[in-house]
DNA sequence: TTGACATATTCCCATATAGGAATATATTTG
DNA sequence: CAAATATATTCCTATATGGGAATATGTCAA
């Protein structure tokens, strides 16, 4: 098998670093498919084409104004996301600790030489 | 060009769903492979190869003990992730309350009925 | 209608999978 | 040492990509 379709799920459309480009871009509100060609100096067909996925997985919503497309993002798609990530939190929290312990630990051992 | 790596980032290795199962039992604490691939119900060679990816991301420490090799998350390498969706955390707040700002006021306009 | 502008799609191709099967490596035990 | 156990790697293949180039579709303006 082959890995699964970018479309597939929220994961696999964001593991693209140009369509997390993309999104911290419509962050900050609409954006017509150009300004996005221009500010993240991308061909054209290329914005469009990873539009069309953060579109199919649900990540952007579009509006059309005369000729122009506006997109815009929408975040629910990236909850998911931040949900499973936040299931780590305490780890590295506790991580962090045992690693600083062990620090100063060591400062504590070097501290008679 | 083709799809990056899934050993180039967190991002990219978290988005096959048989890799975030492996983490999800690897927050529980440390596992040997052959747990993994009892509870998982994957085959011994592909839990293997998934574990190298996390492990070449950064994603998870091995030990090992005796012939057994044991496997444990590093939730830091989670956090960029984390921190990422975060950014989208007051849109998706903002958009919620739109949709139920709506929500409410099409309940006032159909009051009348 | 014709032309210009804005965006989307199609075609091509090099590349990286994920899983299955087989095999290699490492470690313990007898 | 050999056998057993635990894990890792290699080889194979179908499949999905992302970018470039070319083209199609859609919309406005004269």
């Amino acid at each position: 098998m082959a890995r699964a379709a970018t479309t597939s799920d929220a994961f696999n459309a964001v593991a693209e670093p140009r369509r997390r480009e993309i999104l911290d871009h419509l962050a900050s509100g609409e954006h017509s498919v150009n300004d996005l060609v221009i500010r993240l100096r991308l061909e054209q067909p290329s914005v469009s084409k990873h539009l069309r996925v953060l579109r199919d997985v649900g990540l952007v919503r579009v509006r059309r104004h005369g000729r122009k497309m506006f997109y815009q993002a929408n975040a629910e798609g990236i909850r998911p996301l931040h949900e499973w990530t936040k299931t780590f939190e305490r780890l590295w929290a506790h991580q962090l600790t045992r690693v600083k312990e062990r620090a100063e630990q060591k400062a504590r051992d070097s501290s008679g030489d």
